[in-house]
DNA sequence: TGTATTTTTTTTGTCGACAAAGAATGCGGA
DNA sequence: TCCGCATTCTTTGTCGACAAAAAAAATACA
């Protein structure tokens, strides 16, 4: 296996290059394949990807301008901690960006907007269904950010992604302790709120998009808790 | 005056020449000296800077992160144009945020935050005084950040500079066509909620937030509404 | 004269190379 | 053995050059 991590040679389209690398280690990164904390070697990714360091720089560059990674100058740059110490104020901006986003989508919704939610949700029971873990959560948070489209704030949406981006990491840490097992009842709670954004209920869909916030941070505070009394790194 | 354009070409340290481009180059942006729409020429500013493309891109593409500039596959690079359709959901996200950052200044400040906050609400009244546009427009997103860091949520402080970031813009337009005079209102508000962080009176930072920007919105949406019978181009 | 096609020019994306800044290593003296 | 200094090594930041894309200009043709 002299070149099993080395992706393929192929011509690419000039320009198609920055692209690729940042796809790839944003994914790497928010699926936890890229521990935080640990280094980023430009001319391993250079050679990896079969390309100058060039568009590597330029990806990384991007990454940093999202905080996935931080660079210490002159010196190595390194996939971002995630800052347990600010879960707090993560999880209250997480909770308001549902509320938001759903109640927003309940008064601006069209048609299509419904589609393309229940596509997302469907992809996300069969997620849970086939208890598929990182499947789960990059389902789920694209189903929320359907649901933030629709609600036609590209201000709100455009934070709340990144929220739901950070949010992949925590998540994918909650799910590898609990044996990958999800419980059916976020399925439910889906439902719920796309009859609320179709009924065009606005205040159903603010009080459930709250709860359903506040139901995971409930999940993930109990696991952080438990975590903080043990070797939580910050 | 045959290089009065250029800078001056002193040695900089290795490394800074980056920030130094992305710190004028959005300074430039956010005060309009580079208009809505403009090109961008990487190797104009090469030699304005003295130094290669390399650091130009770089800082380019940090600014096409927060969304200043865009760039065409291939093609050239401009200076983003002004989302006026898209303003509605703009002043929704930054009244909301006006909201919450005093209300949470008004729960986690502590002593230095106010020192912190009065400086900054020092300047900004200055500016009034002086009748100097770009600097109220700068300082009074400062003195509202300062206000947003106290609240101790890095992420609405992130999303809020973002969007005072790009509401300067606007407001450059708005101070121009009134001939740079603002209402000495905008001081008094602030001394209000300067006095509600202080109390730790959550209900009342909220409300004086919410007011403070929906008063700013509505000075906006008058001149924006006579605009749009006019020439405004999107 | 107007339009389609070729040629030239401009500008971007990528490369390889090199020098500066740290970090790691080796050496000498106590 | 341990510490301070010099040297080597690794990795980053920057440069100049070149080729691909698109636009602009020039040409051919009706």
């Amino acid at each position: 296996m002299a070149d099993s991590d080395s992706e393929q040679m192929v011509e690419r389209k000039r320009g198609s290059g920055v692209k690729l690398v940042y796809d790839l280690l944003r994914d790497e990164i928010l699926d936890l394949k890229l521990a935080p904390g640990s280094a980023i070697d430009e001319v391993a990714l250079a050679s990896r990807f079969g390309m100058s360091r060039t568009p590597i720089r330029e990806a990384l560059v991007r990454l940093a301008g999202e905080g996935l990674i931080e660079t210490l100058p002159n010196r190595s740059t390194m996939v971002s901690n995630i800052d347990f110490l600010g879960m707090h104020a993560y999880f209250d901006a997480l909770v308001l960006m549902y509320r938001v986003t759903t109640r927003l989508a309940a008064q601006h919704r069209r048609a299509e907007d419904l589609e393309n939610i229940r596509t997302h949700q469907a992809e996300f029971s069969d997620a849970v269904r086939s208890q598929d873990a990182l499947a789960m959560i990059a389902t789920n948070a694209a189903f929320h950010s359907a649901i933030a489209a629709a609600g036609r704030n590209a201000y709100y949406a455009g934070f709340f992604d990144r929220l739901l981006g950070e949010g992949r990491r925590m998540l994918r840490l909650y799910y590898q302790s609990y044996e990958d097992r999800l419980p059916t009842r976020f399925v439910d709670e889906h439902e719920e709120i796309i009859a609320a954004i179709e009924a065009r209920d606005v205040a159903a869909a603010d009080r459930l998009g709250k709860a359903h916030g506040e139901q995971i941070v409930e999940q993930i505070g109990r696991l952080l808790t438990r975590h903080e009394r043990q070797d939580i790194e910050l």
